[in-house]
RNA sequence: GGGUAGAUGGCCGAGUGGCUAAAGGCGACAGACUGUAAAUCUGUUCCCGCGAGGGUACGGUGGUUCGAAUCCACCUCUGCCCA
């Protein structure tokens, strides 16, 4: 199976300018491709990784990769997708964000002179003159038809900004600079980025006469149509430091029934012939495609040791046992207890578990904290000599924590 | 530049001088049921406090009042209409 009739099979082909050409292209590694990452969080997240994945695939099918930091175009904010107005980021906060980016893909990518290369608009996009790119670029657009772009049409009633609304023509030029002086013909980016992509195509073809090729890749959504890789305290990040290696691979150990092979199919690597296997699976068996998808995914991003520590602690958590090897861990010392003794509140709250005493008390009072694999209610009080052998809380059915002295 | 409507808790949205820590919905969390799923049912959902109670909070700053999310002034931001 060749590159483009994988990416089919797998479902992460959404819309492409043309078909064959594009097919013939990267069948052939004839395609020398850029995706644009924007710098709007100090790490990658799954959206990232996919597109990141994409690259990989397509670097492996002989194909020649372009990353392009958004260091120029972080600065405009890109509208698409967005119902409110974007903060502004301040100068010293991208960068920033950039040189996270960097490090976080460099675990994916190789870099090197024929393997992968690393670019950032900021090198070309923030030295532009106004009047110049207005008359080279700006004589190449219609406002009539950047406004029937899908991504725009949302904001109109919420209203949309000119610095925004330029965020088309930024992405367009990006294009088109690559184009000129990298020999890119082609562009890769998520299903929201559709219009800006159509904009670069048609720059370099008013400009240069060139062909250009743009594909997007399906946003990942569940089956409710939400985009994936959010929880309700935010997205599912890459660094360990903001989502540990547990909680990612808990994440998608929970994901809904209906949505597991879709995911398989989209983000890991398991070749196509097993994954046929895989759907062919029993329906009894769908909590194993659910741990190996988890495994999979965070081996893909952690590594492969800590992946097995992700699983073996949730075997420990869920399937009985209690072996505390790999849970997150707070220590505590003699100040953080009153009169010798800390209660559940307490132990809730230090570790992080909650966010404030009223949380941890009513959680308590619900029944929904256990310690130890005992169900504590208020009174229950520990002392020192308790917390010395460490003590395993558990908030809920799915947090745990440890917490010693 | 002129006119006009608005800014309320994570989000949407009611409230239009005391009964309002603020209806309702969504989301989230916990419990029951399960398969670490979904659906369903029950409870919870600003902070401190065991509790009584206290503290903050309705865009910002001042003011009127015994008392303001609610009235007044100014400011900031946003939508819409006219130029």
């Amino acid at each position: 199976m060749k590159i483009f009739e994988e990416l089919q099979a797998r479902g992460l082909i959404a819309q492409v300018t043309d078909n064959d050409e594009i097919r013939e292209l990267i069948n052939n590694g004839g395609a020398k491709f850029y995706i644009g990452f924007d710098p709007t969080a100090d790490s990658l997240h799954v959206g990232h990784f996919m597109a990141l994945c994409l690259m990989k695939r397509l670097q492996m099918a002989g194909n020649r990769p372009i990353v392009l930091i958004g260091g120029g175009t972080g600065h405009v904010g890109d509208p698409s997708g967005r119902s409110d107005l974007r903060t502004m980021m301040t100068a010293e906060k991208i960068q920033h964000n950039c040189n996270c980016f960097k490090k976080q893909m460099e675990k994916f990518i190789e870099f090197g002179d024929d393997k992968a290369v690393m670019l950032n608009n900021a090198d070309w996009l923030l030295k532009l003159n106004y009047v110049e790119l207005l008359r080279e670029v700006g004589a190449c657009f219609t406002v009539n038809n950047m406004l029937r772009a899908e991504c725009y049409k949302q904001r109109m009633e919420k209203g949309l900004s000119f610095l925004e609304f330029n965020y088309m023509i930024m992405q367009a030029y990006d294009f088109y600079h690559l184009h000129e002086h990298h020999g890119c013909n082609m562009q890769f980016g998520g299903d929201d980025q559709w219009s800006n992509m159509l904009a670069g195509t048609e720059l370099i073809r008013k400009k240069t006469g060139d062909d250009a090729y743009a594909m997007t890749i399906t946003l990942l959504l569940n089956s409710e149509g939400k985009k994936m890789g959010k929880t309700a305290s935010g997205a599912v990040w890459l660094d360990p430091e903001k989502t540990s290696p547990f909680e990612f691979y808990q994440y998608w150990r929970n994901v809904d029934d209906a949505d597991v092979m879709k995911c398989i199919k989209m983000l890991t690597f398991i070749p196509m012939d097993k994954i046929e296997e895989i759907e062919n699976w029993e329906d009894s068996r769908i909590n194993e495609k659910k741990e190996l998808l988890a495994y999979e995914l965070t081996e893909l991003v952690h590594g492969k040791e800590e992946a097995d520590k992700a699983k073996e602690a949730a075997h420990a958590l869920f399937s009985g046992g209690g072996d505390s090897a790999n849970m997150p861990t707070t220590t505590l010392t003699a100040d953080d207890l009153v009169d010798g003794v800390i209660g559940a509140v307490g132990l809730l709250v230090k570790s992080g578990l909650c966010s404030s005493n009223g949380e941890a008390k009513r959680l308590v009072q619900q029944g929904g904290v256990s310690i130890n694999d005992e169900v504590v209610d208020m009174a229950k009080r520990y002392s020192a000599e308790d917390l010395a052998n460490g003590l395993k809380i558990r908030k809920g059915k799915k947090h745990f924590h440890k917490v010693v002295l």
